[in-house]
This record gives C-alpha cells, structure tokens and sequence, in this order.
DNA sequence: CCTTTCGACAACGAATTGGTTGTCAACGAC
DNA sequence: GTCGTTGACAACCAATTCGTTGTCGAAAGG
C-alpha cells in the first residue's frame, strides 16, 4: 500500500492551496501570471504551489496560448481523499450510535 | 475566517495519524501505551502524534483506569473537512459535465 | 532590435515536522 | 518500601516546507 492519500491531504491543508483549487473550480483553468496576479506571494511561490498540487495528482499541464502553461482540475483525484473520509465518518457515527444504543438500552435483570 | 480545516487535513496527511484513527475506529478508545507497543515508534513520537490528532480537533482525552489517559474520536469532527471534500468534488464533477456537454451539443445553424 | 514576460532552476533562511534521547515526578503493583 | 510504568517536559537532529531573491534562456510585443 503505497501512500497516495497522504500526498493529497498534505495539499490540501494549506489554505493558498485550496484557495486555487477554488479559483479552479470557478475559471476551470489558470496560469501561473493569473494566480500571481491575484495573491500577495511571488510567482516562484505560486509556481511551487502548483507543482504540490501537480506531485498530488490534483491538478494537470495543459498548453496554453503562447508559451503559457494553463492549469486544471484532473478529473476524479478527489475520489480517494473523499471515500476514505467519509468512510471514516461513517464508521465513527456507526460507532456512536451503537454506543448510545448500549447506554439507553434498559440492563437486563 | 479562522483556517480550521488546514490542521485537520494536515493531521490526516500522516499515515501513522490515519493509522491511529483506524484504530480508533476498530477499538474505541485507546492509550499511548498500546499504541507504542504496536507501532515501531517510542512512547513520545506516539504521545506527539496524538497531540497532533488532538490540536486538530480529532480526538479527546478521556480519564482511563488509575493514571491511564485515554484517548477517543471527537464527535463530528471530521464533518467540515468531508464537507469541503464532498462539496469540491461535487463541482469538479458538474463542471467536468457541463465542459462534455457542451463538446457534444450540436453547434446551432 | 530591444524590452518585457514567462517558465525553470538554484540557493537561501526561518519555521515546522517527525523522530530521537534524557530527565523527572507521580502513581500502581508487588 | 521499591521498582516499573506512565505522562510531561525539554533538547536535539535531520528533513521538509513555505516563502524569498537571483539568474537564466526563450518567447512575445513594441
């Protein structure tokens, strides 16, 4: 089991990271000048971020007008993050229901 | 905004972290002890993680037998972070098809 | 042609992370 | 009582992270 999800949640616990992954789902594509543009870091910073993104699998390269490199949403990348979430989630409520079930459940005498 | 899902996502970037809640999940509750006797790591690095899980909201502490401190899943903690999750997948998708249908629509004539 | 813009790479610094060891007081077990 | 265990703290170390600046070549734009 090699981990893929760690790299994932790694990406996605920091806030500029998911600012431009909001930025994505609302453009659909952006470029590094764009994103520069709009945020009070340097355009090797924003560079970086993406590359997180990109090492992640959350995004993907595609050519752009020019010699400018565009940025999108790789379809699916979520998939894993979000089965294991809420997987998890559903597995902790299971958990505490059966739990408050035991409590509130009269003692046999 | 305070940033409250950037610790949660980075606690679940740790496969060790991931691993202790699936545990968690299988035993209820647990301590440092047992943890450090099935992970190849000392008692502190263990005592860290689970303050990591703790800062992150994911867990509390509970009072255990003698000094024993216990640890437990936090209720409802994982639900903003599955919220995001779930919320961006859910446009990625929309926009995916909407990108597809309009490829495929006949252009008007 | 000249200047600007863009992407890529490197180096650097401060802060954080994930692990270690060591020490200590307090609590249980015997 | 004594010994082993537990939790809490600190110091330390190596690696990573997130930002910076600097440099460079290549491609547009005037």
């Amino acid at each position: 089991m090699t981990d893929e999800l760690g790299p994932v949640f790694a990406a996605l616990a920091d806030p500029t990271r998911r600012g431009m992954i909001d930025t994505l789902l609302r453009e659909g594509s952006t470029s590094v000048p764009t994103l520069t543009s709009a945020l009070p870091i340097s355009r090797q910073a924003v560079a970086k971020h993406l590359a997180a993104l990109d090492h992640a699998g959350l995004i993907e390269r595609a050519p752009g007008a020019g010699r400018e490199v565009r940025y999108q949403l790789r379809p699916g990348a979520l998939g894993p993050a979000t089965a294991w979430l809420t997987e998890a989630e559903a597995a902790w409520d299971d958990r505490l229901a059966r739990l408050k079930r035991a409590v509130e459940t009269p003692r046999r005498r």
